[in-house]
Order: C-alpha cells, then sequence, then structure tokens
RNA sequence: GGGAGCAUAGCUCAGCUGGUUCAGAGCAUCUGCCUUACAAGCAGAGGGUCACAGGUUCGAACCCUGUUGCUCCCACCA
C-alpha cells in the first residue's frame, strides 16, 4: 500500500466530523459518570465565525475532549444569542436594502423579517464551529429566543420584579441615537476625542452690574483689568445651551460671589436663568462656571434635582434638536453644533476656542456618540443581588483563570450601578409591563393576568385596552440565565440540570467579565443558589503581529475557513494555541498555522516509518536465523527509555493542563511527539537495511511501538482531533466503535528516573560526535571509531550498540587511546577520542582548548570563591553547598583532562 | 484622574518558595546535508548587561524603592 508522503486533510476531516456524529460521540446523557461540563459562549446569531472564535472554541474543545478521554461524561452545549441590538440592526440594513423602512412595519411584521432572517443565517457560525472539529452536543443547541428560554426569561423578569428589585423610573440613560434606544453602562465604550472647547460668554440680566473674569484681577501679566457685563462658560456642546436652565458656581469662589443669586442670559434662546452654588463645581476647570443642562448631562441632572431646576429636553430620539430647543429644531446634534458655534460668533459671544481632548462615550454596537438622555426605563437593582456574586470570587469559590482578573471583577462588583434593562427595540423579549392608558400598570406573563390584576386598581379598565410595554429585555438579561436555561433549569429543576449543574468551565474573552460572566454568577446564585461554573478561563484578545486588535474595518483578520482549507483543522489549532499563552492578548501569524500543519505531516510520516514495517509474528530468540540482527535485547533499552519518559511526559503534561497553561501542554506534547518518538525512539529502532531491504522487526519491538504510538495519538486528540483518529484507525484493525476519541487518556506509569538519567548523557555523546562530524566535514556514512579514555564511573553497557545505531561511531577501546592524530571531547566525568583519518590543525586545536581551559578556570574561580565565603557555607541550604562542591570537583577533573591533552598536542 | 498588569534571544513566551548544567523553549537566522518516514525534512551552530538606577542578601531575572516605556480596566470634570 502506497501511503501519500504528506498529510491530506480535506477529506479525512469530513469524513471524521461525520463518523462521531453518526456514532453520537458528541452526545452526553446524564449517568454515573462524573460530569464535565462547559456551556459555549453563544455567539450573536448574526455572527460569523472570527479567529477570536476560533481560539476560544478550539480551547474548549481541547478541554472537553481530553474530559471525554478521563472518561468523563463530557457535555458541552452549543447555541446562539438572539443579540438584540446588533440582529436588528442587521435586519433593519436588509430591509433597507430591499426598501423597507422599519417605520412603516408593524411589530408583528418586523419580527417575522427577523425571524426569516434568523432561520436562514442563524446556524452559519454553528456549522462553521464543525469545520473546525468542535464537539459539542448539537442535540442541545439552544438559541437565547427559543420558546422555553424566552419564557425564563420573562419569569425570571416577573419575579425580580414581585422582590422588588425591578423598577420602572426615568432616569438618565446612555442613549444610543443611530439604534435609537437606551443602552447600559457597560455597552458604552469611551474613546479619545478631539473637540473644540468654546468659552460662551453669558450676559448678566443687570444691565448696572460690571463682572470680573480674569483670574488674577489686576496683578496678571495683562496688567489690564476689564470689567464685563458677562460671565463665560466653557462648553464642548454648544449645541446643548438651548436646554440650559442656570449657571453654576462653586459657593466659595470668590470671582463670582457677587452674582450669586442674580440671572444671566442664555444665548440663542435669551432666557434668563439664575446664577446658582453648588459644591459640585470645580473651581479650577475651564472658568470656574458650569452651565446646568439637566436634561443632557448626568452631573446637570442631579445639580437640576438639588435646586429644583426645570427640564428643557432639546433632543429628539434620533439625536436632531426637538421643538423645545427653539433654534436648529429638526437639525441633527452636530449640525446644530456648527451651526451654534456661528451664530455666537455672529453675536459676539464666544470669547476663544480651545481644541480639547477628552474622553466621549460611544455606543458598543453602533459607535454613535452617547447622549446623555432622560427616559422611562426598567431598571435592575443590582446591589444586594451581587453580593454572593463578590464572595464567590473572592472566596475561590469561582475561579478566575488568570487570576489578576480578580481585582477588576471585586472592583465592578463593589461599584455596580443599577442595571438598565429596558431597550427601545422590537427584537428580543418584551417586556411583561402592562398599561391601562390611565397611568396604571401591572407586570404579568400574559394579557389575562394583567386584566385581573390591572381591574383592582381601575375597575373601568377593559382587558382589550390594554397595552404591553413596547420596549425589549437587554441581550444580556436573556444570556445570563445561560447556563441555567440550557439545561431547562426553570422548568425542570429536577432534570438534566441537576446532573450537569454547577458546569466545570467556562472559556470566555475578558471583554464580557463584567456584561455576561458577573452576570450570569449572580444570577447562578439567585436561582439554583449556587455557582453556574467552577473555573472561568479568561482567553486574550487575538490581535495581529503589530499588536492591533482582528477588525473587519483594518481588513487585518484572516478567514478562518480559509486557514483551515490551507493548513488543515488541526494545523490552525495547533497554530491557534502555539501563540497564546495563557491570559495574555496573543499576536496571531499565519506562520503558527504553518508550524501547526508541518507538525501534522510530521505524525503522518512517523505512521509511515511504523507502518512500512514487516515484523515476525513471534518474538524472535537469540540466534535464530542470520537475519535477526534486531533483537528485542538490542532495542529493549530504546522501549525502556521512551516508556519513562513518556510517563513523565504524562505526568507534566497532566499537571500543565491542571494548571490550564494549554499552550504549554502542548509544547511539551509536540516535544515529546517531535523530539522523544521521532528523533530518538524511533531513530533507535528502526530497522536496518540490507540489500535494499528493511530487516523485519521482532514482534516485542513492533508491538511497543504500536502501543506507544497510540498512547502519542491519544494525547495529541484533543489538539489534533482529525489526524490522531485517521491514524488511530490505519495503526491497526479496530472494531466501529473503538476511536481515539472515546480512547482513555494514557497512564502515567512510574518511571525509571536513572534511565532518562543515563540517556541524558548518552545524547550529549551523540550530540558531541555529530558535530564533529559537522566540523570535520565527515559524511554520516562514513564509520569513525571512538575509545572512551577515562571514566570515573562504568558507561552503562548498551552505549556502544546505540552509538553505532545513532552516529555510526562504535566504541572500540576502553581505556586507552587511538594512535594518530585524534580529537578529544568531555562529556561529565568521561573523557572520549575520536580518531580521524584526516590530519589535525594543531594550532587550530590547540587555541579550542585553551578558550574551553579559560572558560572553565574562570568557573571553577567564581565556585571557589563562593566555597570560601564563611557567610555561604553557613547560611546556605546543605544541598546548595553539597552541589557547589560537586561543582568544584567536576570542573577541576576537566581542566585537569583539558591540561593533558593539551600537553600531548 | 484612579487602579491593575507587563518589560527575559530577531519574534512569541517559560523561568513555580531568591541558590542545580556561569539564563530555557518553540519559531526565525546561519552552516552542512535530497542519509530509502518526513526538504512541510535531517544534523549542527550562533544569538540575551533578564528595560534603567539604586537597595536588601553570602547570593537577585526573581524581594524592596524609584525612573522610563507599553498594555488593559475603571471614572459624569463641563
Amino acid at each position: 500500500m502506497e501511503i501519500s508522503k504528506t498529510y491530506n486533510p480535506a477529506e479525512v476531516e469530513d469524513k471524521w466530523y461525520a463518523y462521531w456524529m453518526a456514532h453520537d460521540f458528541f452526545k452526553s446523557v446524564p449517568d454515573e459518570r462524573e460530569p464535565y461540563t462547559i456551556v459555549i459562549p453563544p455567539p450573536n446569531v448574526t455572527g460569523v465565525l472570527h479567529m477570536g472564535h476560533m481560539l476560544n472554541n478550539t480551547i474548549q474543545d481541547v478541554l472537553i475532549r481530553r474530559a471525554r478521554m478521563l472518561g468523563k461524561n463530557a457535555c458541552w452545549v452549543p447555541g446562539t444569542d438572539h443579540a438584540s441590538i446588533a440582529t436588528e440592526a442587521k435586519v433593519v440594513a436588509m430591509l433597507r436594502e430591499r426598501g423597507i423602512k422599519k417605520s412603516d412595519l408593524s411589530r408583528e411584521e418586523f419580527l417575522k423579517y427577523a425571524w426569516e432572517w434568523k432561520e436562514k443565517y442563524g446556524g452559519i457560525i454553528l456549522e462553521q464551529l464543525k469545520k473546525l472539529g468542535a464537539s459539542c452536543d448539537w442535540s442541545r443547541t439552544r438559541f437565547t429566543m427559543d420558546a422555553g428560554y424566552y419564557d425564563d426569561v420573562i419569569n425570571v423578569f416577573i419575579d425580580l420584579y414581585n422582590k422588588g428589585l425591578i423598577y420602572r423610573g426615568k432616569r438618565m440613560v446612555n442613549w444610543d441615537v443611530v439604534a435609537r434606544t437606551a443602552v447600559s453602562d457597560e455597552e458604552v465604550i469611551f474613546k479619545d476625542t478631539r473637540s473644540r472647547m468654546v468659552y460662551v460668554k453669558y450676559l448678566v440680566d443687570n444691565g448696572q452690574l460690571t463682572i470680573d473674569n480674569e483670574k488674577g484681577q489686576g496683578t496678571g501679566d495683562k496688567g489690564i483689568t476689564q470689567s464685563k457685563n458677562y460671565i463665560v462658560v466653557a462648553t464642548v456642546r454648544p449645541e446643548t445651551i438651548m436646554g440650559d436652565v442656570a449657571v453654576a458656581v462653586h459657593p466659595d469662589d470668590e470671582r463670582y460671589k457677587h452674582l450669586h443669586g442674580k440671572n444671566v442670559i442664555v444665548p440663542l434662546v435669551n432666557r434668563a436663568v439664575p446664577v446658582i452654588t453648588d459644591e459640585a463645581i470645580d473651581k479650577e476647570f475651564g472658568t470656574g462656571c458650569l452651565k446646568v443642562t439637566p436634561a443632557h448631562d448626568t452631573v446637570d441632572y442631579e445639580i437640576g434635582l438639588r435646586h429644583g431646576l426645570p427640564v428643557i429636553d432639546t433632543l429628539n430620539e434620533d439625536g436632531t434638536i426637538s421643538e423645545a430647543g427653539k433654534v436648529f429644531v429638526g437639525m441633527d446634534r452636530f449640525a446644530a453644533r456648527k451651526q451654534a458655534i456661528k451664530k455666537l460668533e455672529e453675536d459676539g459671544l464666544i470669547e476663544k476656542m480651545e481644541d480639547y481632548s477628552h474622553q466621549v462615550g460611544h455606543s458598543e454596537r453602533t459607535d454613535a456618540v452617547i447622549e446623555p438622555r432622560l427616559s422611562m426605563q426598567w431598571f435592575l437593582k443590582m446591589r444586594d443581588l451581587s453580593k454572593p456574586a463578590l464572595d464567590a470570587v473572592v472566596s475561590g469559590e469561582v475561579k478566575l483563570i488568570p487570576n489578576k482578573f480578580i481585582n477588576t471583577y471585586k472592583y465592578w462588583i463593589e461599584n455596580v450601578r443599577d442595571w438598565c434593562l429596558s431597550r427601545q427595540l422590537w427584537w428580543g423579549q418584551q417586556i411583561p409591563a402592562w398599561y391601562d392608558g390611565e397611568g396604571n400598570f401591572v407586570v404579568a406573563k400574559t394579557r389575562e393576568a394583567a386584566f385581573e390584576k390591572l381591574r383592582m386598581q381601575n375597575a373601568e379598565c377593559r382587558i382589550e385596552n390594554i397595552k404591553q410595554d413596547e420596549d425589549v429585555l437587554d441581550t444580556w438579561a436573556s444570556s445570563w440565565l445561560w447556563p441555567i436555561s440550557v439545561f431547562d433549569g426553570f422548568a425542570k429543576p429536577d432534570g438534566d440540570i441537576k446532573y450537569y449543574y454547577p458546569t466545570s468551565d467556562l472559556i470566555t474573552a475578558p471583554e464580557i467579565l463584567f456584561f455576561w460572566v458577573a452576570r450570569m454568577i449572580i444570577a447562578g446564585y439567585a436561582y439554583k443558589k449556587e455557582k453556574p461554573f467552577t473555573n472561568v478561563y479568561l482567553t486574550g484578545i487575538v490581535r495581529d503581529k503589530q499588536g492591533r486588535k482582528m477588525s473587519k474595518q483594518l481588513g487585518n483578520s484572516p478567514e478562518p475557513l480559509e486557514l483551515i482549507s490551507k493548513y488543515s483543522a488541526d494545523g490552525v489549532r495547533v497554530g491557534m494555541l502555539l501563540c497564546s499563552p495563557a491570559g495574555n492578548d496573543l499576536l496571531f501569524d499565519e506562520s503558527y498555522c504553518e508550524q501547526g500543519r508541518n507538525f501534522a505531516n510530521k505524525v503522518w510520516n512517523a505512521f509511515r516509518l511504523v507502518k512500512g514495517w514487516t515484523h515476525h509474528p513471534q518474538p524472535l530468540s537469540k540466534g535464530e536465523g542470520s537475519r535477526t540482527d534486531v533483537t528485542p535485547e538490542k532495542n529493549q533499552v530504546a522501549i525502556d527509555w521512551f516508556s519513562s519518559k513518556l510517563s513523565s511526559e504524562i505526568e507534566n503534561i497532566n499537571d500543565l493542563y491542571s494548571k490550564y497553561r494549554i499552550s504549554e501542554a502542548l509544547m511539551a506534547t509536540y516535544k515529546l511527539v517531535w523530539d522523544d518518538f521521532c528523533a530518538w525512539y524511533l531513530e533507535m529502532v528502526k530497522p536496518d537495511f540490507v540489500d535494499g531491504q528493511p530487516l523485519p522487526v521482532d514482534s516485542y519491538t513492533y508491538n511497543s511501538t504500536i502501543e506507544f504510538f497510540e498512547d502519542i495519538l491519544k494525547l495529541l486528540h484533543p489538539f489534533m482531533p482529525f489526524i490522531t483518529e485517521e491514524l488511530w484507525h490505519l495503526i491497526r484493525e479496530r472494531d466501529e466503535k473503538d476511536c481515539v476519541i472515546n480512547a482513555e487518556w494514557p497512564e502515567a506509569l512510574p518511571s525509571d528516573k536513572n534511565i532518562i538519567e543515563q540517556f541524558e548523557l548518552f545524547k550529549e555523546v551523540v550530540t558531541n560526535i555529530r558535530n564533529i562530524r559537522q566540523q570535520k566535514n565527515i559524511s554520516p556514512k562514513t564509520p569513525m571509531k571512538l575509545a572512551l579514555v577515562k571514566n570515573k564511573e562504568p558507561l552503562p553497557e548498551w552505549f556502544p550498540r546505540l552509538l553505532v545505531k545513532l552516529c555510526n561511531v562504535p566504541i572500540l577501546i576502553f581505556g586507552n587511546t587511538y594512535p594518530g592524530n585524534v580529537l578529544p571531547f568531555i562529556v561529565r566525568q568521561y573523557e572520549f577520542h575520536v580518531s580521524l583519518d584526516t590530519t589535525l590543525d594543531i594550532a587550530a586545536e590547540k587555541a579550542r582548548l585553551m578558550l574551553e581551559l579559560e572558560y572553565n578556570k574562570g568557573f571553577l574561580e567564581s565556585v571557589q570563591k563562593k566555597l570560601s565565603n564563611e557567610r555561604f557555607v553557613q547560611n546556605a541550604k546543605p544541598e546548595v553547598v553539597e552541589i557547589e562542591k560537586k561543582k568544584q570537583s567536576d570542573a577541576e577533573a576537566k581542566i585537569k583532562a583539558i591540561e593533558e591533552q593539551l600537553g600531548s598536542l
């Protein structure tokens, strides 16, 4: 059978994914085993796979596959999030392309389009995950707007309302003028923005008064005191001037004391407003005067409340100036800003303008500049509800990995503010509040239930006149129930949830620590009296090589599916993990995927080698036949060594997994396979050729090698599920259900430290000899002769025959050297000579030895210095002193040997 | 403005309670090899004042202080 020289992943991947599915290997049903559960962070239903998903889901799949192999009942629940704002925006855009305006549609019509969209595009991202190899239990796929899920969200809302934790009120909220909805504090991104600070004159109402506005009155550099009948207010939002209802100064500000209680004229609209005093004013900022616009600024709103000021809302929900603004009505806020400046200039009311850089809130979804806006919304009181979620993380009941996020988390919870739950959108769970049109409202699940309640407040109320709240809930008010709802935890508290909850690990991005993780923990304690998961693994952000976040706009993100077709799913998975240290951002580069692909190919070729062996069905006894150069005795060392090495590495790998150092676990596996297994083990046991034919391999060696290979496939499987499954079936005849996906994770047997140590010595000798070949330009095919000249302890008896195998150099002489030219080298306390046919460059050799001598003398000196330091000998631990003493004697021996060599030259 | 974290080879990172081989890995680089598993490979080599400056200690990449540079989080300074 001819096996391709390179691994061809395309058909292999589809074949095995279908095979796993057909055999229900991803499916989990509760049983007597220990559960291992992951709920996927549900991607937006409109989403397409990006590199962040690739990383996140690769890690989840690695963990779930390993758990499955460890004999746990592994359950990975997939699904999607309805993502109200994002999806609604996409549907609106799609309708606009078709010439349909959202405003022309009824709610029902719009939702019909939205659901059509969801049915058509909603599954794309999940299909893409399958290409990556994600072993989710697809039969459990959930969507946050599924009927049952929808009910859970509504029921929780009603419950929280009944407990007095949800209230409705007119508050200052973050308003997204593009999406025309309120958004939560977490959805506001502050960005450094350059604006113009405009210094606007507000004339004092009483023409008699003169005010001095200059700092350092009369003594400043200008030397001139100007008297003015105005005060100057600094603002970056002159378009809000029409909403001004006062000018505030600090009560202690000497500059303005004479104005307390006076009126000033608001420009543009010529309204007289009082000068008030408030502690909240920063005397140092701007001119120390604040224009008070309660409708459009949080601070101003609070000042307004304290002083009983009116609220003039000059903005429409789409960000245009409202009727109440009186001027620039209907104009967009930014156009109005320009116009206001122009008008103020014309009126001579601008003192000066400055460039000003500050943080401005933008909508996470639409990137529109957020307007603080007063509006009627629903809020959830967070303080008491979040208390258990704080304790859980602080006590370590829920672990954050890496734990540097604990501080951030703590700070957020401790300072959490009430959560604005309502969104002025249609796509989402509609708020179950009902109004009778006369100022009464109730919260109830159905119209009928609402009617019953409303009748208590308003006997006249008629069922056909009551109206449900138009708003929907924030998306996160549904996804915070994800770990409970995906198991029908509300509807069937004694069902699957009992088995799977709390889930094991949550793998997600730190960006949504507050949005989602914190709130899931809150909901978990509120509704299950228990944490939703034990470990939260926070992945880094995928960036490009220049450290920029990958984004569509920058166009710096590779297309994941193209990467997969180029480098194979296994290659890309390995590539993602190679560059993702735990908890740090990763600078992604395609070359990592190339490395992953090359690694897959290496494994493939190791298989080709083993597959090409012919082997005797029975172990051969010694001396049987002439072609039995390869005997079990000869390979015993290699087998013993690798067996020990394998076990100690399994231990190491398990330890790394337990610390969630996935990238390092991969690297340890990589080196075990590439270096230990391929470069050393296989090189030692592979058969020699006689007459162009490889000698048969004895069955003991053959079977051992196959078993090692199988263990290696198991260790590789979480990282490279496809190639390992393919090889699992090629390497041995299997039953239909015998797959690596459900094979048992290899056990670390007791390993022989001694043989591992001996082998390290062996490797050093081999490297030295190969180095000499390289230096002297001697082909590996040319046999060389080696002498062991000096040794304190005997070499393991197997050295000579394995040296022949690996570097074509037998040790022929012990305790003596060769006549003629020899090249010496020292490994630990052993001195070797290689016999050379070529003449030796004495001068060069002397120079080399002198260098080595000098170096060792310096080293010895530093060790002696340490040992002659009394305080070191007294204070250091005895074993440390012992080590230093050993270093001293080794160095002395080495120096002596070098000197002897120099003498003999 | 407040807080957190980071700074180790050209790149990405390890380095766990200060003390094993005068600082490790992978990739990249350089040199020699198409050696019948693999050139997506083999063999070998080079490469670091552990950001900077002080301090503690017999001993510091590691602990302390300061400086510089980067990143992230939080925050209503108009």
